[in-house]
DNA sequence: ACTGGTTCTGGAACCGGTTTCATCATCTCC
DNA sequence: GGAGATGATGAAACCGGTTCCAGAACCAGT
């Protein structure tokens, strides 16, 4: 015999064996005013003993409001630990916030020419969520388009590039110039006086990070050194190239300010293939505070991130933009923290 | 002057725009059967004029399909990179068949007794998503209380503990058994003879990798060793200590095997600060394949587990399990590989 | 021109909730 | 005890889609 599936209970189904109204019965469902405890008591019993659950998207689609929100994360290559950590940190704010999150990936890569990003299907229907969360790598571009579907977006500030025309929107980030200028006068205060800068500026966050370290370095009177390297697209592997100039160079930096750890963790590895040790040859500092740091042997002092941090601080601004539309647009900076560990050692 | 928010175009705006009535447009809208070639052009044409976007929750209403899935990661402790990249397998197939994924972590943790994990409150409402993938650290009490509320559901299988009681489902998984004992018969093959295992059989998955080892170990007609920790719940730290009563051995093995990679960085860890080398005093074999296992030096042999393979298995395996309900309930198994790599070095 | 059969089409009913509204019971106050 | 305010209630309209259905338009065959 076939069992069929049983018809899911209904709001009617409840208020028919309640003997109440509809409207009696939603007002209950809705924590609601302008009910008598005996009939809500009552109500919810009768709910309790038919397994009542309200349908979501029924609730939703009058009530204008989807309760979900959508972690954008744009480009498929970047679908790494730092991102994750942001969106653990947006979901654990939604949760609390009775929110629940959509987690997606724009389909494009870093292959694609910015023009011709397409939008996520996602974003074809209205209604799925009430705001988008933008991260990875985003274009100016790219995000005028959202806003021209009247989608609340807010942004991670850090990861926008501005090539193809700015973009106005609300954005939460840190201040990766403040935290790698922080690094490099922390080397300085150690005594050293060669120190270089390794990342690849054509990544907007390396950009800023680098102008940081070129800052420090005039500020304390000594010369900016970048060292470089061609076609990878690695960040590790970077580091790795890029210390193969550095070596060869005519007076030998004696300390190095990553672009991020994963660059210095490059660096550390083909320093120690070279024979020469962190921090004893050349001192090190990296950038977000990611696994890797504590992995290196000595654990790699670095400028820590706190990404968690982030992503509360975007569901909480994205909150404030899904219920006040419009300009102004604020921008919320997340502060950074320089992690002393062993890869940097005193200078005399 | 306040300029209103303009109200967003429905189906009926398109419909009286095009001189139509709703069916025929809801035609056009699902690439309708009995729509004549003109007529859909022209309403199409009305729809790109209007700016049409049609409302998702409202067409999943009555379609009593959300198109939506739910990857709940069970324990807020297992918020980590594997878990990550089981998400992005999941994604991954969602976006290539249309579906989107809501991300939601179990507000509980490793200090909640099983007995007392609350069901996640996106269960409280039906109809946020057709079906739900379980990972993390999962309990058998608690599928069988998601199943009570008829939610189709997958998991990824190595992850559930069954000490309250036995559920069936479907699952994906891979074969921590026979990966590990490939690594340990590799290490057999290698000339090695003490081996050790090194990992926290509390957990279901350490303790599937102990038994592989262990019948490894037999087979070859060996003695299986242990070495194990108290007190501790990060895995690096696990695997440092752990070599500290391995080294008081009388007999020091020659080579270990470790629970995962992260308990394979603590041991290797561990042996570095002890003067010891890897491999020349130890050989060392991780599970899992994590970025970590790349960033040891030398790189680490160790067992791939396919991340994103199980995520994309465990995606689709749900959508025939939303389709069909009802036993029979399915196991698939995600193979391993062994990747050599330098941490093993061969005993004559 | 009439028949029978497709193919198209618009309108109504429906999905499962929320919200508005009219009604009626109670309560307060003079 | 009657007027007016307040609270509780059920019915109906609504949210924005889909689906069903009756009828119109069209077509070929005799």
């Amino acid at each position: 015999m076939m069992k069929p599936v049983p018809e899911p209970v209904t709001i009617r189904d409840v208020a028919r064996q309640a003997r109440a109204g509809v409207g009696t019965v939603s007002r209950v469902l809705n924590g609601g005013a302008n009910v008598s405890p005996a009939t809500r008591e009552w109500i919810l019993e009768v709910m309790r003993h038919l397994d009542f659950r309200p349908h979501a998207q029924a609730r939703r689609i009058s009530g204008r409001r989807s309760e979900m929100v959508c972690f954008l994360l744009c480009n498929r290559d970047f679908v790494h630990s730092f991102h994750a950590r942001v969106l653990q940190g947006v979901e654990t704010c939604a949760s609390e916030l009775s929110r629940h999150v959509i987690y997606a990936v724009s389909c494009h890569n870093s292959n694609t020419p910015p023009g011709r990003i397409p939008l996520p299907p996602i974003l074809r229907e209205r209604g799925w969520f009430d705001g988008l969360i933008l991260t990875g790598l985003i274009y100016g571009n790219f995000i005028r388009r959202i806003q021209a579907l009247r989608i609340p977006l807010v942004a991670l500030g850090n990861n926008v590039v501005t090539v193809d025309g700015a973009a106005e929107f609300d954005r939460v980030g840190f201040d990766g110039h403040k935290g790698t200028a922080e690094a490099t006068e922390y080397l300085i205060r150690q005594g050293h006086r060669r120190i270089a800068f390794i990342g690849d500026t054509s990544f907007p966050w390396f950009k800023e990070r680098q102008k940081g370290y070129a800052a420090a370095m005039l500020n304390g009177r000594l010369e900016p050194l970048a060292f470089t390297a061609k076609g990878v697209s690695a960040f590790a592997e970077y580091g790795e190239q890029a210390v193969a100039s550095l070596l060869t160079s005519k007076s030998r930096p004696t300390a190095v300010v990553a672009g991020n750890d994963k660059i210095a963790y490059g660096v550390w590895r083909a320093l120690l293939r070279q024979g020469l040790s962190v921090p004893d040859h050349i001192s090190l500092v990296g950038f977000d505070d990611r696994e890797e740091a504590l992995l290196m042997e000595p654990p790699l002092t670095t400028v820590r991130v706190h990404k968690e941090e982030i992503g509360e601080a975007l569901m909480k601004l994205l909150l404030e933009r899904i219920h006040r539309p419009g300009p102004p647009f604020t921008r919320r900076i997340i502060s950074t923290e320089l992690v002393v560990r062993r890869s940097v050692k005193p200078r005399p």
